[in-house]
DNA sequence: CCTAAGATTCAAACAAATTTAAAATACCCT
DNA sequence: AGGGTATTTTAAATTTGTTTGAATCTTAGG
């Protein structure tokens, strides 16, 4: 395999091809990362989040801001929480969502960056 | 719609439903972050985005470390390509990919999170 | 020109995520 | 206990994303 110049060069003094494989992250950590990128691919969620970052809201409260289908807004609710973005805690007759410390740094993000 | 004690009093302290949903970024932001989002979700992508970290690649070393189908390698470039976070210069026969200044912000946060 | 190597495109097959509607669960209140 | 509200679960239908292999494009070099 003949390669590009300064490519080469630059990829030997890195140790070649077994070299930046050894530089990579593992599968496992590619997984776990890359399944929390998941969790926050879709605008419903992000959505979720940045209430849930103005305070803690039962689930009807997030159904009425979003106006979509309770079971909906459930499957998407039970992302975040599998993705350990956000935690429910029941009381009485309603759940209350928060958000967990690292879906806090997250919801940071997403509204830092709102574009208004 | 009853609310449990705590949710009413601080949601009215925001200006109820309608005061929280002024509060959200707007769909176009969502829809925007999102869309980033969706293209890091995935473990041979951030792996790809690891590697030219390390330094700008051609195509050809990129597949080499991966292991992976042309047609596969390509398809994933594409999805980073089209979110901005990686770039290609042709170079003679070879097309050289590097991050762009986006890439390189959420590549660092991959690396640093290796768990290794 | 012709060929070979590097890379992309296309369409079909496949896999995974999302939506929908119905049914189930859990809790409070009388 | 019975009824009503809040939420979740399930399974089927749908949509979206990924893989595969064949075909195509581009460029360097004989």
């Amino acid at each position: 395999m003949a390669l590009p110049e300064g490519i080469e060069e630059a990829l030997c003094r890195c140790g070649g091809i077994a070299g930046l494989m050894e530089r990579l992250p593992g599968d496992e950590a590619l997984e776990r990362e890359s399944a929390l990128f998941r969790a926050l691919a879709d605008p419903l969620r992000l959505k979720i989040l940045a209430m849930l970052a103005v305070q803690p809201l039962c689930v009807c409260v997030v159904k009425a801001v979003l106006g979509i289908a309770d079971s909906k807004l459930s499957y998407h609710l039970g992302v975040l929480k599998k993705a350990n973005l956000i935690a429910g805690e029941a009381q009485g007759n309603w759940i209350i969502y928060r958000l967990t410390a690292e879906g806090e740094a997250w919801a940071q993000l997403i509204v830092d960056d709102n574009g208004s």
